[in-house]
DNA sequence: TTGATATCATTTGCATACGAATGAGTTTAC
DNA sequence: GTAAACTCATTCGTATGCAAATGATATCAA
């Protein structure tokens, strides 16, 4: 009997579930959700910096000095963006900038030795915020679910 | 020879990849980046809302009339935020506001027709938005990350 | 009943995020 | 060699997003 009734909305419909639209199951939506409970796991773990902030600091240690679009690019924020992001890290002497001598455009940033030590001592609690992030998944369901991740970024 | 090398380091670190950090793999930064190539997805094919204004929208469609702090709960959004989108959609005449008659505390929200033509018209071009987001993936692997994504969020 | 507690909404302050416009410096094309 | 095109950085305006403080109203408990 549904099964009948559920075949008929099939063959009149159109187009499946015409005047349904579930936001809950929207893929921007729950990606957005998704996005806020990270970055509330992060705030409770590292109180003191941001997920950009550390971003940037994380992305210098690995990269050593580099031009601030550069660096937006690498951890991907426009140039509007990542200026804000250093200024708030070299008023707090965690980073310090100086011109490029031949390209005199460029505005290169450095991590300063507090810098340094910071992302050194944060890194320890970034290894726990993304393992308590994935912690409603499986060591296989993570797997999977970074793999599928990384082909949407 | 390499492959004794490899061995040979797991057995002398303590923990694995000890001064390794890839910004690159962790979970939060690549949902970062997701959400803000959705969110460029969005404003593609919807210029004239935010996916947060559409949320609103399309949630009111839903449920109807609600408070405005019943509204950010369903729609995933503190008082703060949901207030700052009710007053732009209202300044569009997407919505209107009214005063509960008993508890006077609370702001109703509902749809104008202006505002509920522009969710019944826009419906569509989110689910192209929706499709376009998940265009990179097959349809099982869809399935499959929408799963994890909602143990995620 | 009234005093404590809870809820709804608002405001302020701070931090992304991005489009668009601008200015300074560099590279390319001719 | 110079004008056009490009790149780097900055600024402005707008829109989330959230913590914390505040005020108004409701509810609960003694």
């Amino acid at each position: 009997m549904s099964g009948e009734d559920n075949l008929l909305k099939l063959v009149e419909a159109e187009e499946p579930d015409e005047n349904d639209y579930r936001l809950q199951e929207q893929v921007g939506f729950i990606l957005r959700k998704a996005h806020q409970r990270h970055v509330s796991i992060f705030a409770a773990r590292i109180a003191d910096l941001t997920p950009p902030q550390f971003a940037a600091l994380a992305k210098l240690r690995d990269v050593g000095e580099t031009s601030q679009n550069q660096l937006g690019t690498l951890i991907a924020m426009d140039a509007a963006t990542v200026k804000g992001v250093i200024d708030r890290l070299k008023a707090r002497g965690l980073v310090e900038l100086s011109r490029h001598e031949v390209d005199k455009r460029r505005l290169l940033v450095n991590l300063t030795a507090e810098g340094r030590d910071a992302v050194e001592r944060l890194i320890p609690l970034a290894r726990e915020i993304t393992q308590e992030t994935l912690a409603p998944l499986s060591a296989r369901e993570i797997a999977t679910f970074m793999k599928l991740l990384a082909k949407l970024a």
